[in-house]
DNA sequence: TTTCTACATCTGATGTATCAAAATTGCAAT
DNA sequence: ATTGCAATTTTGATACATCAGATGTAGAAA
């Protein structure tokens, strides 16, 4: 039963899923503009493929709320508004303590040494893009040892958007050094499976992350009064 | 101004939308099988329309969770393991406290009136089965109280799901009247903008919520050993 | 006879070209 | 200036073609 002589296993590359994966990055790095309508057409001639891959795409793309889908009018990318980004950071202060108290209960030895592994990487001075990087790799690395899929899957997806959504924010040449303690301390706790005080850590983590995400926002012109709006006005998004 | 003759205010019935509600309610209500195999054509046929509004209505499941694709293979609508239950327990877990917690800050007198209502519904002798609409109810106008589209989207989500899943397990026929005061201590919480009260509410409820259907599913013999497979062996999803 | 492998077939997803319908846009007329 | 109509544009749907994977059959080796 040895497994034939595979001539590698199987390189599918299914078309729609190149679509969706080169549109996302246009996307999330800004070079579609949010809040810009997306021509079903052109795309199509542009990855020389016909409409129906660029629907698929679309679709998922819509599923993870990158784009949205007026019907019978247009393809929108989705624009960036305050309530946005108050909600994904929200939505990660409801998740991220949840998964280090989670962590703390099923996180195996090994795993340990993997975020361990990740907090080191903070020692060097980062910029803050690939600080984020880390600090991604991380938070997911957490997820995962929560045993609870959903939870990896919607970090991720947090994370996504986020950076998206900051990159119009942030200056990534902004040198950094620091929570190097902060991530040492919450994965002790998580060893020593203090599911609370892993919790309560990274509760106080997300709190001071979001201030200082905010506050620069708000530094840098964005957020002037409560509404930042960079894109088409959101048509209230309906029901 | 006035809307025209109009045949009725444009009954958009976008074919595809409509497709994916049929689709979504028959899996949900397992009128097709989880683990089921669902072949594209012959949906086309049934429902008298070409194959793509049919792929559209898959990513869109898809993106539910509801089915999962196996490229250049087949549609399957996913199989109910343990996993799945706990995850989307855990994830309540997670949800449901902080979003009493936000509620506590931003609900408005017209939500507590409206949650004072919902609560009242619990009086009356229920089944399972609408006592679980009311609970529905219930947690996604907490949920609205939030301010986070996010979580409003995936507590719907979480419900929906939770009631496919559940329904192999449940009798709906049995009565139960109780968790009146829980909630009504909750709401009261809400009100006096208890953030820390509320959120510890809605752990313990969820928490006892949770072992309460833990229970039911091995009292039925589902959850055995610790494996509850219902439909297709789970193709270890990948990565 | 049994089993494993190689080959052929068949099913069903994926992609293309085309068409129809609806909405937005621009123009003209009042 | 506003309103109504027509033309363009773009989505939504259909029918057809293609292609990969699954299945089934037959033949060879044990």
């Amino acid at each position: 039963m040895i497994v034939a002589p595979g001539p590698a296993a199987t390189a599918h590359v299914p078309a729609s899923e190149r679509i969706y994966l080169a549109l996302r990055q246009e996307i999330m790095r800004c070079e579609i503009a949010p809040g810009a309508t997306l021509d079903a057409t052109s795309i199509a001639r542009r990855y020389e493929v016909s409409k129906t891959p660029v629907r698929d795409a679309m679709q998922k793309l819509a599923a993870d709320g990158l784009v949205t889908i007026l019907p019978r009018s247009g393809y929108h990318v989705a624009p960036i508004t305050f309530q946005a980004v108050h909600d994904i950071l929200d939505m990660r202060a409801a998740i991220g303590p949840h998964a280090a108290r989670q962590a703390a209960r099923y996180a195996t030895p090994a795993e340990v040494t993997l975020l361990r592994r990740i907090v080191r990487e903070y020692d060097a001075p980062l910029d803050i893009g690939t600080m984020q990087q880390v600090a991604r790799r991380f938070h997911i690395a957490i997820a995962r040892c929560s045993r609870n899929r959903r939870i990896v899957a919607l970090s991720e997806n947090l994370f996504d958007e986020l950076e998206r959504l900051l990159r119009f924010a942030i200056d990534f040449t902004v040198k950094t050094g620091e929570h190097s303690d902060e991530h040492t301390a919450l994965v002790d706790a998580i060893e020593a499976g203090d599911g609370e005080r892993a919790a309560a850590i990274e509760t106080a983590h997300i709190r001071s992350s979001r201030e200082f995400l905010i506050e620069r926002l708000m530094t840098l012109g964005y957020l002037s009064e409560n509404e930042i709006q960079i894109g088409s006005a959101s048509r209230s998004a309906g029901e």
